[in-house]
DNA sequence: CGGATTATTGAGGTGTGTCAAGGTACGTGG
DNA sequence: CCACGTACCTTGACACACCTCAATAATCCG
């Protein structure tokens, strides 16, 4: 299993739970030592896939869910003649496929943004940590909720904000969880493309790039090195009408 | 506290868990023995409400959570402007306000659309749950990625989907729920109006108008008795390029 | 019966989509 | 190190889906 090649997959070990660089970010809560001890022997192994590689797929019937530990991925779903929807973005410390471990079958399918590197847990696993680890399956609750909490604002934003709120929240909310887990590993820029904006607020790639430039010519971002970098997150902010993201500690696993 | 009343709310007791109506639904799961006693005691009361009475408000800290009874309602957000966008209804066995309890901030409102009736729960209770019934804590967790599920397929359909196409996902997709929990109470007409549609859809009121005189010209519905009435359920699932619900039995509380 | 809400319809405007062409940057292989 | 291919970004012209405004009709409700 260690070192092993499958797929394109490569899968090693690497990081203990007790060692994970995210503990120590203050956007997440810590553990207590009995909770820190049923993750680690829930982690099963680590899993890295390149840019461009898809974690999961839409209709797949996936032993494990996970966590993601380092790199950037998002969660999109098709329609049948190609139309795409991204629905969020997955940073550092967020889970990845509960809906499919909960209900059997993916519901989206998951692609890397940049080198990602995920633990990995197994299903089978998740019935042992609501039998003895409550306050573990309390995270799990929230978390869920904490995710629809965000669709909430999404579909807000797609369905009655103008193409020029829409774009500044987009980016806002971006910032703001980038900067909560420390700026996808030192790069300042978001690493998407203006394609991946159209396909998250519902427009097309000629008017997300005019709108964009709408945002650049207000000096608020600016279009560089493959991404996007903000330049004045207050001036986003004020401009989407959104509220932004809460500040306290949030739990993961 | 029985039939007592407040604010224009009403409160008593009425149906105890043991002789729930939803339990004997094939749409819902049963409980066992031991579950039904905690949630039979988790039961605080009920609460009754007009139509177009607001149950819950975006930034409100409530003490309860509550799971739908009889009647319908609506979730939803408003921008400061007075824009309105509707996430979802809220249907019979439907949980309200699990992202207030756990994030301690109502993120979104609730609204009837009809007279409601509400099994009202205590909050400080939930951890109780979460220590002692593993299975509901399992539930609960189930019930969120569900509703995740939801938000994804209407982001979908709001972000990429034709006003058309829409439309006719919407209207499938109340249909299927409303038919599995017995039909809003007898009515076979789904009890929205067409400025509901719009601000679920995205869309202005005039515009949805004129797409719901396409679908009823082409016999798939009728707009009648304040209401919509489906006339041909598999012809707008097709026009939607929707998949449809699952039709196994789901957990509630 | 009158007021309020909801549905309907037409006219005209605009935000956003589509099509098309070209530019720029990057990665790869020779 | 250059040359080429590919992915991505940019811009303009034009079309249309959808929006706003406005007025009227239907329906409900007290």
């Amino acid at each position: 299993m260690a070192g092993e090649t499958t797929r394109g997959h490569q899968t090693k070990w690497q990081t203990p739970c007790q060692q994970c660089p995210l503990r120590s970010l203050p956007t997440f809560r810590d553990f207590s030592a009995k909770e820190l001890d049923f993750v680690a022997q829930f982690k099963r192994g680590e899993l890295s896939v390149e840019r461009g590689a898809t974690v999961l797929v839409e209709g797949m019937h996936s032993a494990h869910l996970f966590t993601l530990l380092s790199g950037w991925a998002f969660r999109y779903k098709l329609l049948t003649d190609g139309r795409r929807q991204i629905m969020n973005y997955v940073l550092p410390g967020d889970l990845v496929g509960l809906q499919g471990s909960l209900m059997g079958e993916m519901d989206h399918s998951v692609e890397a943004l940049t080198p990602v590197t995920l633990c990995v847990f197994e299903r089978a696993q998740l019935g042992r940590l609501f039998e003895r680890h409550a306050s573990l399956a309390y995270d799990l609750t929230w978390i869920a909720a904490q995710e629809e909490s965000i669709l909430d604002e999404h579909l807000l934003s797609i369905g009655r904000r103008t193409a020029l709120e829409r774009t500044a929240y987009l980016l806002s909310f971006i910032h703001q969880r980038a900067r909560a887990t420390g700026a996808a590993g030192g790069r300042r820029v978001i690493p998407i493309t203006q394609q991946h904006i159209a396909d998250t607020l519902g427009l097309s790639l000629v008017h997300t790039n005019k709108t964009l430039r709408k945002l650049a010519d207000r000096k608020l971002m600016r279009w560089q090195d493959r991404g996007c970098e903000i330049l004045d997150a207050d001036g986003l902010l004020a401009l989407s009408g959104w509220e932004g993201l809460k500040r306290e500690p949030r739990p993961f696993i």
